[in-house]
RNA sequence: GCCCCUGUAGCUCAGUUGGACAGAGCAGCUGACUUCUAAUCAGCAGGUCGGGCGUUCGAAUCGCCCCGGGGGUACCA
């Protein structure tokens, strides 16, 4: 049983001397004070109770301190405050069994079995292969990855998958500029259509048509050789890019496949037979009138050709076929009008929408200096994704999409990675880590036992209790980032825990008596499974941000 | 017009789901290194939380109305 629930009791059965029923108590609740010097838990009953009883909070508090019966190995101190929280100080006891608990756990700690062997589907990036990852899908990309090693964290199986489509008009638009780029090679006079795919890699691959083929293509329609081509080479390219962000997917799922095994059909007919789906004007529309929406919506164009919401309809009825309890779409915010539709045909084929999780991320800004860069794939003044790692490296490039929440804009200013990025917070973590790698390995040359047993009760300093107590409540972020689904929260902590570690650290220079690898053996030991603990939550954070952990820097 | 996101320190952003005097990083200014790695630490300064009204014991957080920024509102994805 946790503190938390043992107070709440506690404060229950208060409450009901003071001739409250059960019943109509409000949520009992404890919270964390974040100011330092109101305990170590807090709640405020007295002023949710204090109107019921029409006396003022203060003196509610007083009568239910008088009648709270508490265990006191657990409480040291209970403390009444402010408009009337009552706060509880806990016996260090009690932060020491965290510390062994941590030392025990290792890599484990933090983990829960919350989503116990919950099937899960994370879907994102979900790039059609016409050029090479931007920034804006770097930002999905790592967002969704996170998520998936937060869920995995929490118990959850988890299936990474990325959906794609190479066939349409988008597909037949870059086969062809690569077709254009090839006569051009070739040495005939083209002209080039502006809304075509502008990039110098669409040359590139028209390069290697070359290579391949000599000038034999230059009459006649090749255009799904090209096309061809483009894919494979940009699939290629993606996957690369991914791979050094440190991302794998488990499924490639392609659109196309949708078709071939009906299952676009098998839509198409499910819906005209519960009356969901009729004719009009050429085209076929979806009833989404039935399920709240203002208009209905057309979803095989009167060419015949499908609309994106079917596919995307018939793909989501897959994955709820597929067994997953639970589905995470991962958008941009420029696909927030097409997950309504997606929703309402789960609906209509009478599948329990709430299944699905649509996160939408806002976009990217990327600015140079003052200078704002506009992004766009097919004219070719867009920065890669690639072409950010090559100048800030992997660790910062996720860091920095994984630090801001996905419901704001991040502005990215490309200047300040570049020429500032020493001074980047993925640093400032990352040293938390490498000091106290270091700080172990002195250990032995001091004759000391870096993994040796320990008497914890020696950690009194307030430095090393501040660093004890952060380092318990990680369990809970991981778990409300999973619940949330909000990796920035991660970020967030590792920069704090790491605050406290260097203030720990730094102690032993301002006093020599409060060194790591100081004369009192005993506590230095002490503070060697400190440093072990802390280094083992710094390295299970980063983990969990797909981060390295180095051991020197 | 309607829908979604957003407005917090000079800049970039947090804010534990309604709690205690609003926080961090960067930039600025002071100080601390023959280091258990100073890629660090301590301190100072910086705010009408876009504006207004309301709900509440209590609002950056919830509701309504304005103002600004972004995205959507296709037989594009």
């Amino acid at each position: 049983m946790s503190v938390e629930t043992v107070l709440i009791d506690a404060l229950i059965r208060a409450a009901e001397t003071l001739g409250l029923s059960t019943g109509s108590l409000p949520a009992v609740e404890i919270g964390r004070p974040r100011q330092k010097g109101h305990g170590d838990l807090s709640s405020n009953l007295a002023m949710v109770l204090a109107s019921h009883f029409k006396k003022n909070p203060r003196q509610v508090a007083e009568e239910l301190l008088r009648h709270l019966r508490l265990d006191s190995g657990l409480i040291l101190k209970t403390e009444i405050a402010g408009p009337g929280f009552i706060n509880f100080t806990l016996n260090p006891d009690y932060f020491f069994e965290t510390l062994r608990r941590i030392l025990r756990d290792g890599k484990k700690y933090g983990c829960s079995d919350r989503g116990k062997g919950k099937k899960t589907q994370v879907e994102f990036v979900s790039a059609n292969p016409t050029g090479p990852l931007t920034i804006g899908h770097g930002r999905q990309a790592v967002i969704g990855d996170t998520i998936a090693r937060l869920l995995e964290a929490t118990g959850h199986e988890v299936v990474r998958e990325y959906y794609f489509n190479d066939a349409g008009r988008q597909m037949r638009v870059l086969g062809d500029s690569v077709r254009l780029r090839y006569l051009e090679l070739i040495g005939m006079a083209v002209t080039f259509p502006d809304e075509y795919y502008q990039g110098a890699y669409i040359r590139e691959i028209a390069q290697k048509a070359v290579e391949e083929k000599g000038d034999s293509l230059k009459s006649g329609d090749a255009t799904d050789y090209f096309s061809g081509l483009a894919e494979q080479e940009i699939f290629a390219l993606i996957r690369q890019t991914l791979d050094r962000l440190g991302i794998r997917f488990d499924v490639f799922y392609n659109e196309k496949s949708l078709y071939e095994t009906g299952k676009i059909d098998a839509v198409l007919q499910a819906l005209r037979g519960k009356d969901l789906a009729y004719e009009a004007d050429g085209a076929t529309w979806f009833r989404t009138t039935r399920f709240g929406m203002e208009q209905d919506r057309v979803i095989v164009k009167s060419t015949g050709e499908p609309t994106y919401r079917l596919p995307d309809i018939a793909y989501h009825k897959d994955k709820m076929d597929r067994g997953f309890d639970l589905i995470v779409d991962i958008f941009g915010a420029d696909h927030i009008a097409t997950y309504p539709d997606v929703l309402a045909g789960m609906e209509a084929l009478g599948y329990d929408p709430s299944r699905v999780k649509v996160l939408i991320h806002q976009f990217v800004t990327l600015t140079e200096g003052r200078e704002k860069i506009k992004m766009s794939t097919r004219k070719a003044n867009f920065v890669t994704l690639d072409e950010l790692m090559d100048e800030v490296g992997a660790d910062v490039t996720r860091y920095f999409f994984l630090n801001r929440s996905m419901s704001s804009h991040l502005n990215f200013d490309l200047t300040l990675a570049k020429t500032q990025s020493d001074e980047n917070p993925v640093y400032y973590v990352q040293y938390a880590h490498a000091r106290i790698s270091s700080i172990l390995r002195k250990a032995g040359e001091a004759g000391l036992d870096p993994d040796g047993e320990a008497d914890l009760t020696r950690l009194r300093a307030p430095e090393e209790m501040d660093l004890i107590k952060a380092l318990g409540t990680f369990p809970e972020v991981v778990s409300d980032a999973a619940e949330q689904f909000e990796p920035h929260r991660i970020p967030a902590y590792l920069e704090e825990l790491a605050t406290l570690y260097h203030r720990f650290q730094h102690a032993g220079k301002e006093d020599e008596s409060l060194r790591v690898l100081s004369k009192d053996r005993e506590a230095s030991q002490a503070r060697l499974a400190l440093c072990r603990a802390t280094r083992t939550v710094l390295a299970n954070g980063l983990s969990l941000l797909g981060i390295s952990k180095p051991e020197k820097m």
